[in-house]
DNA sequence: GATGAATGAGAATTCATTCAT
DNA sequence: TATGAATGAATTCTCATTCAT
């Protein structure tokens, strides 16, 4: 985890290196049980010099939150191909945010497991967060199908997204690829699962009739 | 949550308070961030009491996730209607897990949240129940509809109905019911976001099509 | 400076220990440089459970002033013969003052030297002691002569009272004491250096007369 | 306090900015709570820049104390006028401190309130200082009126004094001046408190006929 | 069955001080 | 002359845990 670096490094450049560092520490142990000195260890600088730059555990966490936070909308944002259909947007997000948390599990890990369940501040950030991809989930399925309860069924989506990624990270070998994930969820969202394969009559036997029961 | 109990309790009644001052402590301050003295206070015991039963913080922690965990899973599994088809199973199973989290929003948010990020012994515990779950809920796609890929479907439901849970608890006043919660994600995870509504040809525009794109 | 302690001491005497000790390590060090290491040691007891009984180094200190301060304006106060003439007042307060002084040297070197220089919390705790015997001592002032320009002699007084004490406690060996003290300094204020020694027969009048009383 | 200065000040110039700042911040802060960088900052220099001039936080503070007490003793000796009676001497050296206290309040501060609570180094140089002025004015004391006891005196009076200028300087907008001051001790101090009224002709006596002359 | 008294170990944070330039 | 970069050594405070009763 230590870091080979030289002495005498830019602010600028000295400031990611701590960062990556916290980030990586943050995800793995959260934010209570990971340490400053473990985090400075692990950017192979002294603790006074994360003190110095990033002010305290919390600004640091909250730097960390903030980092991570913008890679990933950015990344889903700048995957989503603008002008085509709802339902095109949708996938080329999902798969952005497949790839980008594939390619970035300790960011993932932050914002999806660590931030939330830190209490006040930053579970606010993080809820922020969240409830934007949400919206905008939101105003593609509404523009996709008008459908009421739409934010019920962004709800499930974004979840089930979150879900297939920490599967994926979590899986053997040959984990899913983004494409794969994003493919599932894609026909388990817009098709259902009566669709994906034989039952002739999903209807007969479905859920929404078991609701009226 | 504090309480004023009487002297001379016997032994289970007593660890039956300390666990519930557990759950609750530990769902909102987190693992580390609870405290063996908030936790006795609020059990309205003495620290040394709560070691003589339950030995350490880890092994109350584990004891708190293990009932929580016993509870979600006797929920699930008393709501399902055995016999019934797949989907109704589904659906039914759908409503315990909903109404059960509701009732018991900590220990909802002990297994959801908290669990998961504390490193090591107890994430495993939670991963082995969602496991379980998991793998119940992909039984039931496959007999329902024999579907490849059936994993990573029953991880979206999974998720998908976590999302919403977690929704429907921090959702203002008149939050979703259960029952509620239950039809959006059937309707979702069934027929699809693009039956859900009035979209007349949803295979057109479906998300196995740009999959394969 | 250590202390010879048995263990299992109840509260009330292991908190006067450490008060004890906190006073004198404050005294000799003052709030900044007196580690709370050193006072737990002083004390004979670990650091923990100064903590957990007097919770912080700020409250430690305030409960020291406030122990201190209240020692020293009761022995003031008992030393005063109400209902004598405002003369003999005084020179009973200021006796009372000196043999306070010069027997809890610790006391009055927190109060007089360390607490004015801590900025706010403390600094106003003692100015609240110091503001009283100013306006007692002027009282006395304005009942003996009915002077005008009564607050600053009374500064000054309470200012050549300090600053006796201060030199007493400082002085070698054979110390002037409290009686001598007192005696000097109802002469300087009550007759005035002019007549310290024109006159021709000192004992006559001022504190000498008072202190034979 | 913090200053925009040049760049390439003359050292002598650049010490002394370097020790201004470092009045004002060890009086305002005290020794062991001012630091460094807050000095530093003050002058509006590096801290690097503050150690190559003065080389340690013990020889700042040092050389502080030392400018100060300098330039007190200076103005005291200055105000003295020499060849004059003990008593106009008094008075001349009292007015000229008061009013160098009141016009460098930081500096008083320093040598009255910091340097005599931190511990050794420093407090034996205030001693010295504090010596000096003591014999200073027990000599004048004892060139009036011979008396004995010429050492308690002369500590009254200093301790007078310096609780005067304490009290002026915490005093609300009018402030008494030091011409006051000094006329409030010298009635107090030369004519005594048994003077300071029933003598029916105060004015006749004491400081203010001093300050007439 | 129950607790008041006590602590070892470790956490965040600050500070005086020094290089390398 | 002057500084940005960096750290060893404290210091305050918290916590899980254990005795002795």
């Amino acid at each position: 985890m230590a870091a080979a670096n030289s002495r005498r490094v830019p602010r600028a450049e000295r400031e990611r290196q701590m960062l990556d560092a916290a980030v990586a520490v943050f995800a793995r142990r959260g934010y209570r049980a990971a340490s400053m000195d473990e985090i400075a260890e692990a950017a192979g600088v002294s603790k006074p010099l994360v003190y110095l730059y990033l002010n305290s555990k919390d600004e640091l966490f909250s730097a960390c939150i903030r980092r991570e936070a913008a890679a990933l909308t950015a990344a889903v944002r700048d995957a989503v191909e603008e002008g085509a259909t709802p339902e095109r947007q949708l996938w080329s997000g999902l798969l952005g945010f497949f790839e980008h948390a594939a390619v970035h599990p300790d960011g993932w890990t932050l914002l999806y497991s660590q931030a939330r369940t830190v209490g006040e501040p930053f579970a606010a950030e993080v809820a922020v967060l969240r409830a934007e991809i949400v919206a905008f989930v939101a105003a593609l399925i509404a523009a996709a199908c008008g459908s009421r309860d739409v934010e019920a069924y962004a709800h499930a989506l974004v979840g089930a997204a979150e879900s297939l990624a920490g599967w994926a990270a979590a899986a053997p070998a040959p984990a899913p690829t983004g494409k794969e994930l994003a493919a599932s969820l894609m026909t388990f969202a817009w098709s259902g699962l009566s669709r994906a394969l034989p039952a002739p009559d999903p209807e007969a036997a479905g859920g929404s009739s078991a609701a009226e029961g």
